[in-house]
DNA sequence: GCCATGGCTAGTA
DNA sequence: CTACTAGCCATGG
C-alpha cells in the first residue's frame, strides 16, 4: 500500500481508525504455559495469564506462536483435575475455572452460549445464531465458533451444521469427531446422531 | 442419495 | 472497501 500523500495542511487527528470492536476483557500478565497429556488427544498447550487459562491448542505450530517465551509451568490442580474428569468421559463443565479470554462483543456472545450447550448434546450452527439473537448470522457464528481460544471449555465442538453433518473445527474435523465420540455421540461418516433416549429412536 | 455451484448473509482483519 | 470464513438454501447434473 503506497504511503497516501496527505500533505497535511490539517493535522487531522484520526479518531480510532476502526476500533469499532472493543475488548472488555483484557488480557492480564503472563504466568507461563503448561502442557496436559490428553488421552486420546495428544498433548494440549495451555496459556496461562494471570487471570486465568488464556488459550489452549492441540498442535504445537499455533502454540509456539502464543507461548512466546513464556517459561513452563505446572498445570494448575484444579484444571488438571477438571481436564482428567473429562477426558475421563465425566460431564465436566469446567465452571470453577478461571478464563482470561478476550474477544469482539458477539464473539463473547457466542462463546457465552456455547457453554450452555449440556454435554454430550449438540446444536447446529442455525440454532446457536438464533441462541444469540442473530437468527441469519449462521456463517457468522462459525467465523466467532473458530476464534474460541479455549476449545473443550468452551465446547464449540458441539455445533454441528444443518442436517446433523459433522461440519467444521479449527482443531482438525477428526478431533471434533473424538469429542463428540467422547460425550457419548455417534458419528457414521460425516453425520452425526444425538444419543437416542429410547431404545428405538423416532425421527 | 451424492456433488458442485452460485447467491445470500453477517462479522472481522 | 475488499477479502476472507467451522453456514445455509436452492438448483442442476
Amino acid at each position: 500500500m503506497a504511503a497516501t500523500k496527505n500533505k497535511n495542511a490539517t493535522p487531522t487527528k484520526r479518531i480510532t481508525p476502526h476500533a469499532s470492536t472493543p475488548r472488555s476483557e483484557s488480557i492480564t500478565r503472563p504466568l507461563g504455559f503448561s502442557r496436559y497429556a490428553a488421552k486420546g488427544f495428544g498433548t494440549l498447550y495451555l496459556v496461562h495469564n494471570e487471570g486465568g487459562l488464556a488459550f489452549i491448542e492441540f498442535d504445537l505450530e499455533p502454540a509456539v506462536r502464543l507461548v512466546g517465551r513464556r517459561q513452563e509451568i505446572e498445570c494448575p490442580a484444579p484444571l488438571k483435575a477438571a481436564l482428567d474428569r473429562y477426558f475421563r468421559g465425566e460431564d465436566e463443565r469446567f465452571e470453577d475455572v478461571a478464563l482470561d479470554i478476550s474477544g469482539t462483543d458477539f464473539q463473547r456472545r457466542v462463546w457465552e452460549e456455547l457453554r450452555r450447550i449440556p454435554y454430550g448434546e449438540v446444536i447446529s450452527y442455525g440454532e446457536l445464531a438464533e441462541r444469540v439473537g442473530a437468527p441469519t448470522a449462521t456463517r457468522a457464528v462459525g467465523n466467532a465458533n473458530s476464534k474460541n481460544p479455549v476449545p473443550i471449555l468452551i465446547p464449540c465442538h458441539r455445533v454441528v451444521a444443518v442436517g446433523m453433518r459433522i461440519g467444521g473445527y479449527t482443531g482438525g474435523v477428526r478431533r471434533k469427531v473424538d469429542l463428540l465420540r467422547l460425550e457419548g455421540l455417534q458419528v457414521d461418516g460425516d453425520r452425526v446422531r444425538r444419543k437416542s433416549p429410547g431404545l428405538f429412536d423416532q425421527r
